[in-house]
DNA sequence: ATAATATATGCATAAATAGGTATATAGTGA
DNA sequence: TCACTATATACCTATTTATGCATATATTAT
């Protein structure tokens, strides 16, 4: 049925949907890092990070290993980051359209 | 401020993170559509239709123009069909990955 | 065994989200 | 004006989500 491929559709996007878990996938661009990377170069406390990684980890788009104390997240696809961008390119889609409605009556 | 864009991102993410949500962009896939062409295609009550089109249309994702009695909904970027379609992609890489874990466990 | 470090989890709480039912609003036609 | 249709909104409630703070767990080093 479709509704199940709608459903875990919306899980994936709703595991994105937080400024947070955004800015982990991009601090996570370049490569693999641990949460004692992660949670300094964001300012925000070490539990809510560890949070949000574990809701990224349970939609399937990190993964993680140990390498003694610490613990390494890594992206899973790529395409994560196609999504991203995607949004990114509408929202600016969004901007030039507001601006040429703009244009057509200020002028 | 990156993190201006990110908050705008996870909007976006967040307006497209429902299953009704993304059935209802799936109705409007081949063309533009009334209410009450939409609610009756999914088992959901008018009133529930209605929020969830104005949750997506308050993200700049869908457009309504009025027709008589009517409301039009239609999609402003086509390229919410990419995102979708690249989650997909996405899940059904998951699917995959696992199969051949276990194939490579079970033989 | 003990201390120290890195990470995860429990608990409490505030805020956001979703859906049902009823009702309001807007447009149309008699 | 009045009734009718299509859509949106209000209100209530249940559920989920987010976060701070404290604490538990796991690993390493002394």
């Amino acid at each position: 049925m479709k509704s199940e491929l709608y459903q875990m559709q919306a899980e994936v996007c709703k595991a994105i949907a937080h400024p947070t878990r955004i800015e982990i996938l991009q601090l996570l661009r370049d490569g693999e890092r641990c949460v004692c990377e992660i949670f300094p170069a964001m300012k925000i406390e070490q539990p809510n990070v560890s949070r949000h990684l574990s809701v990224l980890k349970k939609a399937g788009i990190l993964s993680s290993r140990k390498d003694g104390l610490k613990v390494i997240y890594m992206v899973n696809d790529q395409r994560i980051y196609e999504v991203l961008d995607l949004v990114t390119d509408m929202l600016k889609g969004q901007l030039d359209s507001r601006q040429s409605a703009l244009k057509s009556v200020v002028g």
